[in-house]
DNA sequence: TTGAAAGCGTTACCAC
DNA sequence: GTGGTAACGCTTTCAA
C-alpha cells in the first residue's frame, strides 16, 4: 500500500504537506499544491481511514442500531437513514439488535472510537449506557424512543391508539379487540402500550366499555396476530373489529378472519399500525407511522449534531395519521 | 478514553502483557491474566478498534455494496447477509449504490483498509476494479454476479426466463408480452437480458414466434410495469399474459390490467420474478430467487475467505424455482 | 509556506 | 512469561 510518505517523496515534500492538501487545511502554495496532487494521482495513494481516525480521534462512522431488521418497518426507517447519510462523508455500519442479549453486547463493545455518532432505533436503552456514551463525546440521536437531554424523533402512540379506536367506536363499533406488545416484554417497548392507554382513552371517553377479555398480547409477527385474532373470532361473543399494533399483526388477523370463514370488513373489520407497503396491497386501515421520515429526520439531527453546530436536544414529534381503506366498515347487519 | 497503558499500569505489567491477554495469545501466567482482567474491569477498559485495526492492518469490517436499497429485493438479500454474519467479529458497513455515479465513488475510495472483505450485490464491477481491491488482500464475494477468478453465488436466469414462458405456454398462451431492463441499462445489469434469452428459447422449443411489439424495457418498478402493461393491453392485438422481470413491474401490470378493465387471470395472465414478500400476497404467480439465501451464502463465502481457509474461488448457483399462484390461468375464453 | 517530529492506541517482535 | 520498543499511517504542533 502507499502511504503519505511516499507521495511525500514523490512529491519532493514534506508528508504534513500532503496531509495539507488532502484536508484543504490551507497555507499551501498552488505549486506545491499541484506537485502533491500529481503525486497522489500518479502513486494512485488513498488515505488510510484507520489511521487517519486514530490519529484524528474519529473514525467518521455513524452507527445505526436497529432491533429487527428482519421487519418491514425497520427497513422502512433505515431507508429513511441511508437516505440521508448518502452524500455524507459517514460510513454507516449496521447493528443489528435480535434479543436483549444482542443489545447489551452492543453496548458493551461501543465506543467513541467505533462510531463519532449513534443512531438508536427504537430500542429502549438504559441510561448510564446512553450517558456513558455521550460523556466519551459521541453525538447520540434517539428515533422512536427518548430520553431526557437527547434528541428523538417520536411519534404520540397514545394518540396514535385513540384514532384506531375512535374510528372504528364511531363507525359503530361496540366489541373491539386489541392486539399489542406484551408490557412486559424482554426490550422493555412502550409504544404498545402507549396505543393501548390511547384505545382505552377512546372507549372512555365515548362513554363505551373495554371488553377486557378481547384484549391479548403477542409479538408483531403475522403469525401472532393469525393466532390471537383466531382465537377471539372462534369465542363465544366474537369482537365486530380488531386493532393491531402493527400492520403485520394485522394482516394475520385478516387471514384468521377468511379462515374462520368471516369476510373482512362486513363480519369483522381490522385496523393496523404503521402502513407498510404491504398495507396498501391488502387495503388495510391502519394507523400511518411516518417510518421513512423518522429515519431520516434522525439522521439528519446527528448530521447536525456532528457539525460544528449546536447539538439540538429537542424532541420532533412527527404526527401520525389514520389511512382509511377497505378493511373497516360499520359492523355488519348480519349478526 | 483509557488505554493500554494505563491498563498495564494499574496491572502493574507491560503494555504488551495486557495486549496479550487481549488477544489469547497465551504466554500469560493465570496470574498475572487475571491481575490484567481485574484492571481491565476495573478501569472499564475498551479496545480502540481504530488504533488495532492500523497496526493490525484490518479493521474488522465487512463492505456490502448493495444498488438500490430501497427496493425489496436487495433488502431480501441484506436480511440474508446480516443473519449470517451475526455472531461474526465482523462490523458490517453498508455502501448503497442508487446511480452509476455511486458505484464509480465507493470503487475509488474503497481500499483494504476500508474492509476486510467486500460483498458485492447485484451489481456488475468493473474486472480492474475487482482485481485492484482483491491485489490489496481484500476478501471479495459477488453475489448475483459474476467475474474469473471470483466466488460467487449465482442464479441460471435464463433458466428462469425459460420457466415463466414455458408455463404460460403450457397453459395455452400464445400472445404473451415481457417487460424487462433496458438491455443498455446504465448499471450494465444483464440478468434480465438473460432472462429475456430464456424466454425467447421457450419460444423456439414450442414453435411459437415471440410476439416483437410486446417485448417492452425499463426500470424494475412499479410504476414502469403500470405504463408498459397498460399501454401494450391497449393495443390493437393485446397479449393474453405479461412476463415481468421483478414482481414490482408485475405488479404494476395487475393494476394495469384492473384499471384497464380486464380481471387476472381471467382476461390477462401476470408472471413475476423474485417471490418478494408481496407477491404471495396478491396472489403473483412468479419465479422464486433464493434472495435470502444468497445474501446469506454470500457472507458465510467471504467469512470463509477471511478466515485461516483456503479463498474457494468456485461459483455456487442457487436453484430458481417457479411458484404458481392465481395470477396465471389459461388464456379465457370470452376472447 | 514548509519540514521535522511528536503523538494517536495497538500489536508484535526481540530480548531477558 | 514478561517488559520494552519499534512499527502501523496519519494529523498536528512547533520551528524555521
Amino acid at each position: 500500500m502507499v502511504t503519505i510518505r511516499e507521495v511525500a517523496a514523490h512529491a519532493g515534500v514534506g508528508a504534513g504537506t500532503v496531509s495539507r492538501v488532502l484536508n484543504d487545511s490551507g497555507h499551501v502554495s498552488p505549486a506545491t499544491r499541484a506537485r502533491v496532487l500529481d503525486a497522489i494521482e500518479a502513486l494512485h495513494y488513498r488515505p488510510n481511514p484507520l489511521a487517519r481516525g486514530l490519529s484524528r480521534g474519529r473514525g467518521q462512522t455513524i452507527g445505526v442500531i436497529v432491533p429487527f431488521f428482519t421487519q418491514a418497518s425497520a427497513i422502512e426507517r433505515l431507508r429513511g437513514v441511508v437516505a440521508a447519510l448518502d452524500g455524507s462523508p459517514y460510513d454507516l455500519v449496521l447493528f443489528d439488535v435480535e434479543s436483549p442479549t444482542h443489545r447489551a453486547e452492543h453496548m458493551a463493545t461501543l465506543t467513541r472510537q467505533r462510531a463519532d455518532g449513534l443512531l438508536v432505533m427504537t430500542l429502549p436503552v438504559r441510561a448510564d449506557d446512553l450517558h456513558r456514551l455521550a460523556d466519551t463525546g459521541m453525538a447520540i440521536v434517539l428515533v422512536d424512543s427518548s430520553h431526557d437531554g437527547f434528541p428523538a424523533v417520536v411519534t404520540d402512540d397514545v394518540a396514535g391508539g385513540r384514532m384506531a379506536a375512535e374510528h372504528l367506536l364511531a363507525l359503530g363499533h361496540r366489541d373491539i379487540g386489541f392486539i399489542g406488545d406484551a408490557p412486559d416484554n424482554p426490550f422493555g417497548f412502550t409504544s404498545s402500550a402507549q396505543r393501548e392507554l390511547g384505545f382505552r382513552q377512546a372507549h372512555d371517553d365515548a362513554e363505551r366499555v373495554v371488553r377486557e377479555d378481547l384484549v391479548h398480547h403477542g409479538a408483531h409477527q403475522r403469525d401472532v396476530g393469525y393466532a390471537l385474532a383466531g382465537r377471539m373470532l372462534a369465542g363465544d361473543e366474537p369482537p365486530t373489529a380488531i386493532v393491531c399494533c402493527s400492520d403485520m399483526q394485522a394482516v394475520g388477523a385478516m387471514e384468521a378472519a377468511r379462515d374462520t370463514g368471516l369476510s373482512v370488513p362486513d363480519d369483522v373489520s381490522v385496523v393496523g399500525f404503521d402502513d407498510i407497503e404491504l398495507a396498501a396491497h391488502v387495503g388495510l386501515t391502519t394507523v400511518r407511522q411516518p417510518l421513512y421520515r423518522s429515519g431520516e429526520l434522525g439522521a439528519r439531527l446527528l448530521l447536525e449534531a456532528l457539525g460544528a453546530h449546536p447539538p439540538e436536544p429537542g424532541v420532533h414529534e412527527l404526527d401520525l395519521e389514520l389511512v382509511t381503506r377497505t378493511s373497516t366498515a360499520p359492523p355488519g347487519v348480519r349478526r
